[in-house]
DNA sequence: TTGATTGCAAACAATTTGCAATACT
DNA sequence: AGTATTGCAAATTGTTTGCAATCAA
């Protein structure tokens, strides 16, 4: 499937720090920080290309910035099967959405509303339960 | 509601621009050029500044862009009250869903994944039925 | 008159690219 | 040896900002 690909440290690095991370996004440019910090010699636009690479591959997932000023952010991407996740746009907090509800919903998009639901590209915006919390107490906008 | 704000011909000429193109999305490149070529002498700082304010204001809708490289793309939204909408990932065609489902789905996802749905912020992500049918004639990826 | 808006040029930040040196197989 | 990868510096691009001139009220 792949060809002429070399297997560098840093390659294996930048994988490794994405996959122990699952559960967090990251930019470019924290994993860079985070690789130096860990003593890992790398330079930031191996860490780009890599990343390039790895989400051509499916094996990150990329998250669009928000507003403008903001940087992409990306995340190991451990599913195969995709589903809906719902995303916080407070702390961006994850969660990932397989149940039967989703599936019902789906159908009905498409049943009703003519649209196939890209399950896989779609993010939730939302706020989770902590955030929605302090939301209520700043009571602002 | 608004306090210090002047009414200028830039501002309108922007406002009606987007507003007579609310079936599409729009770039502030996109904008800019298309005033121009309507003689419209503008500057294209103003046309981010007055799309900034108008987002802020909620007249217009921002879509982040997918990838990195491209712009972030602009358009009119009409509708007051906040709801699900879908996209054409393919042809940008977008659609509103105001309907109990959704309304349940939101329901679900407060109770069972104790996320609090931002129906204004969202944008489910999908293909139209024409784009669909193109896609499997195709069978590409 | 007073404060907001304009628009040019310059600044910015995230990301990409040219290219010579280096590492992988 | 032959090809892919690295990484620095420089280029790109979308967007923002400083600031003096202009305009709306």
């Amino acid at each position: 499937m792949q060809r002429g690909n070399y297997q560098t440290r840093q390659q294996e690095a930048i994988v490794a720090l994405f996959e122990r991370s699952a559960h967090a996004c990251l930019t470019a440019e924290e994993a860079y920080r985070q690789l130096l910090a860990e003593g890992m010699d790398v330079g930031k636009t191996t860490v780009y290309r890599a990343i390039t690479k790895l989400c051509d591959a499916g094996v990150l997932r990329r998250y669009a910035p928000q507003s403008s000023s903001e940087a992409a952010q990306y995340q190991y991407n451990p599913c195969r099967e995709s589903h809906l996740h719902i995303r916080c746009a407070q702390c961006g907090a994850m969660e990932h959405l397989h149940c039967d509800e989703v599936e019902a919903f789906a159908v009905h998009i498409r049943a009703h509303h003519g649209f196939v639901l890209d399950e896989g590209r779609t993010m939730l915006c939302g706020l989770c339960q902590d955030c929605a919390k302090k939301q209520e107490k700043a009571g602002v906008e």
